[in-house]
DNA sequence: GAGTGTGAAGCAGTTCACAGCG
DNA sequence: CGCTGTGAACTGCTTCACACTC
């Protein structure tokens, strides 16, 4: 279909993301052309669902034969916005926040951790790796300086709405967040949560069923 | 409805195990009663999505009144399985694993971490916290002598599948995967995956669509 | 023949609107 | 009157089935 004007479903969004790091893997081994049907089982879907899902990006396969392997990559790296570098900035050097920090697949994907804001005074002007954490009165001017394009919230629940009202105001469109709330924010910010605590309840939730 | 026979959607899940977050602040504030607009508003969605959800699991409001807080509690931790302890083992002693480990709120809701397994023998032997890091040899042996419910993946993608693929034969049946690989597993074992480079892309794909 | 692309059908979750109860 | 509980309508994602192409 049509490349930039249709929105694709969020859901969509999030296979084509596994999409690419299958096709990677394939590209590594050396496969060129690749069938619905192997990205399926490898996601755990269907193959109906996978020519559904490419073809909101527009018609790269061949009948008979597939995919090329370069070419959707290139597609898919395109279409997700990884064909760029993206400047991130995190908000919380806790244990979490390191462990981020440190994620090289973060990194491999283009996406580059610049700048660390700490409430903790004892922290502030120590190094995260390469990076000088900073305090979280120079908020606004290290996302301005470091021209951050987005925004990973690992701070400590209490504090994490007053950050990112704060992120918000400074123009960031875009917010990562770890911390156990519901953050508020305006329609045009994109936001994610990454609640493990709500996965693990509703693994819970499985277990109890099973259970009786 | 019928609090046993059927089951509830996924999506009501997750929004569930977020009511009972808002439900014991509520509670904490000493707020005895409360209405579904009340949490819709926290939780971002609407008071009709509340009502809906909840009547999963009976009728437990009050006309005119709203929802009792201690009761909603209680009945939301019953039903998410939050009512007893579950016991959790780490496989991973990585960054992400060290700081799953230490995260407090989930001790706080019932999961105890007791057991951690790591492939590095310069890790084997030493202590995370309390806990005795042990040998992936000793994979099998450790999940039967801890009586292991639920089972927590943070190795690298590469040897991620080998492990669980031990865990399952071994008779867990819930796993949450922080490994960016997609786990192949039986019906029967319920998984999540936690996916921050998913989630990473997908803030990407929603930059890339402003962007342009 | 093998495998894509896609309208149409099916299904699931969400929203609406209102009857009914405290 | 306020607020719940719920059938009915709606919306959007998934699955199906098949025409079409390499």
């Amino acid at each position: 279909m049509n490349e930039f004007t249709s929105r694709i479903p969020d859901a969509t969004v999030r296979r084509l993301s596994l999409y690419l790091r299958f096709l990677e893997d394939f590209e590594r081994l050396g496969v060129t052309s690749v069938a619905s049907v192997a990205l399926a089982e490898r996601g755990g879907t269907t193959a109906a669902q996978v020519r559904k899902d490419l073809s909101h990006l527009g018609s790269y396969g061949k009948r008979g034969l597939g995919y090329s392997v370069a070419e959707l990559t290139g597609v898919l790296r395109g279409v997700l916005g990884l064909d760029c570098t993206w400047r991130v900035a995190l908000l919380g050097a806790g244990r979490i926040g390191t462990a981020l920090v440190e994620y090289e697949p973060f990194r491999r994907r283009g996406f580059h951790i610049t700048t660390v804001i700490d409430n903790d005074p004892c922290k502030v002007g120590t190094r995260l790796g390469k990076i000088r954490i900073r305090g979280q009165g120079e908020l606004e001017e290290a996302l301005c300086e470091d021209r951050i394009d987005l925004v990973i919230v690992a701070v400590p629940a209490p504090v994490a709405q007053g950050m990112v009202d704060r992120v918000v105001a400074a123009g960031i469109k875009a917010v990562l967040n770890y911390a156990p709330v519901q953050l508020r924010l305006p329609e045009d910010v994109a936001l994610r949560n990454v609640s493990m605590l709500v996965e693990l309840e509703s693994l819970s939730y499985a277990l109890a069923r099973h259970r009786q």
